[in-house]
DNA sequence: ACCGCTTACGAAAATCGTAACTATG
DNA sequence: CATAGTTACGATTTTCGTAAGCGGT
């Protein structure tokens, strides 16, 4: 018995195909299907039935599958513990949303810089479509945005902080205490992110649900500019509710509650799914526990 | 890395010599160290400190350690989890002391027959040396006896029962309320069992410990052939106490105390510490539960 | 010089991918 | 006939043991 079958027969069990879990293992299909075979073979048990089209575990497949992942788990594990209490060094790029990049960003560079003043840290600023293809690229080592929204077999995904949106626009525009509805959008362009935006997907998914039609006059890549663009009564928008409090409180924004309410949204520390490195697994410590969307720069 | 790699790291940490942890895992000292050499390689981390004459785990290895324990236990998990739920089948042959056979035994054999009917067992009965001995040669598949008393390293032991121990005699020998001290020793014969029995090493460490010196004219390999010497007034014996009640209770032997008392025996499961195999890990669990040395075939 | 580990090297075995093959829907 | 998995086979890599090397005591 090895890692590598072990490791094997896990995604095919859980991906329930030889091919997919193959490619996921950047091996070919006859290996994988090779250290499947060996690996029931040393055990005297087949572990998955293979009469159908589905690769289905057996029963001594399913007791089989705990254990082999709780193993590969602790294989992760021992790689990341053998080099802890050690700083970090190299370069680290992640990507970051701009309301991240607003928020928490600059608390956590300053962590992380303490720990591991061997690091250098490159921050890189987009809509979570754009640093999703990175990360798959490899482009960047992680990033953390809003999601996941499109499913990728290769990105391993992990919620980190959920925030609450609500509709905003200027006083100048619409009456304090409207409630949002399919008229609105009638009445009142939309400003929304770009396509690639978390925060657009989210919208789009939500208007679906309810058959609402949008007219969405003006997209931008930039919540701070949308923002000032929603200030200057252009339209109506959607925004970090805690993050915008200070424009609401000088009478430049009003909430409005829409019916039904916009979903919170689930930021989430995104990396490749194979990507088991040390520098990795320890960063994302350091995102899980310095995240706070509602802090903020602009008052620090 | 491989588990290969991580169980010759383990033992190599554990016995603390390459040599050594190499013909426990039936390898060269060669291969065993160049397995060692790879995982630190892989790991980017020396794990041995071999400055001095014995190999010290590093700051990274002791972090490993524990990490490389938890998964070589897991693959045992997983090698028998695999079968679990089958009943076994083949031959086990295994060693039992006599008191085990006259207590636990049947109920034992009951319960494995019944689970499973495949299963051929064949308790051998012997006294503990000679059972320990054969295990160790893979003549017996386990043995559960008093022990471990001799310390061999592949040898792996579980305790599985605590037995209370007393003096006894015939009535007829010596008074009632008696307690039994080095001057008796001068007075009474002993009689004791065979040198390779447990019980008798027990009471030659506790002699020992008293720094008596002790009269043994009477030496037999059968406990329950010295009790009916003990019984017919020969000599003074040891016995386990909640056995030999019956006899007590019959007025046919008295139970003495002596100063300090005998010591509780601790009876193991005893097997070899390199066998992984399924039936053994199975099995035991039966012995675990059913082992109850004051259930008595005599009065079942 | 001995002990404990490492290195060199060659033989044996495993691993892996290409490509052909088989079975199922 | 297309999809999903297995088998055959040869090239490459890994693994392992023997034996020599090497650095402390």
């Amino acid at each position: 018995m090895t890692l590598k079958q072990l490791e094997a027969f896990y995604w095919a069990a859980k991906l329930g195909n030889f091919a997919i879990a193959a490619a996921r293992l950047h091996v070919t299909q006859s290996t994988l299907s090779k250290r499947i075979a060996e690996l029931e073979s040393s055990m005297n048990h087949l572990l998955f039935d293979r009469s159908g089209k589905r690769a289905i575990p057996t029963e001594a497949g399913q007791r089989l599958l705990a254990v082999a992942h709780d193993m590969l788990d602790l294989r992760d594990r021992a790689r990341n513990t053998v080099g802890e209490g050690e700083s970090l060094r190299g370069v680290c790029q992640f990507g970051i949303s701009e309301l991240g990049a607003l928020t928490w960003l600059p608390k956590f560079v300053a962590r992380v810089r303490l720990e591991h003043p061997g690091l250098v840290l490159r921050p890189y600023v987009d809509l979570a479509g754009q640093l999703a293809k990175r990360v798959a690229r490899g482009d960047l080592d992680f990033a953390v945005a809003v999601g996941p929204w499109k499913e990728a077999a290769e990105m391993a995904s992990h919620a980190v902080a959920r925030v609450r949106f609500s509709w905003m626009a200027s006083p100048t525009r619409i009456g304090v205490g409207t409630v949002i509805t399919q008229e609105c959008f009638e009445q009142h362009p939309v400003i929304t992110m770009t396509e690639d935006s978390g925060l657009t997907h989210a919208f789009e998914v939500w208007a679906a649900a309810q058959g609402m039609q949008v007219q969405r006059i003006l997209v931008c890549n930039s919540l701070m500019a949308i923002a000032g663009l929603t200030v200057a009564g252009i339209g109506i928008s959607y925004f970090p509710a805690e993050f915008m409090r200070p424009w609401v409180e000088r009478g430049l924004l009003v909430e409005l509650r829409s019916e039904p309410p916009l979903p919170d949204l689930e930021y989430s520390f995104l990396a490749r799914q194979d990507d088991a490195r040390e520098l990795v697994s320890r960063i994302k410590r350091y995102v899980v526990e310095e995240v706070d969307f509602s802090w903020d720069t602009r008052f620090a």
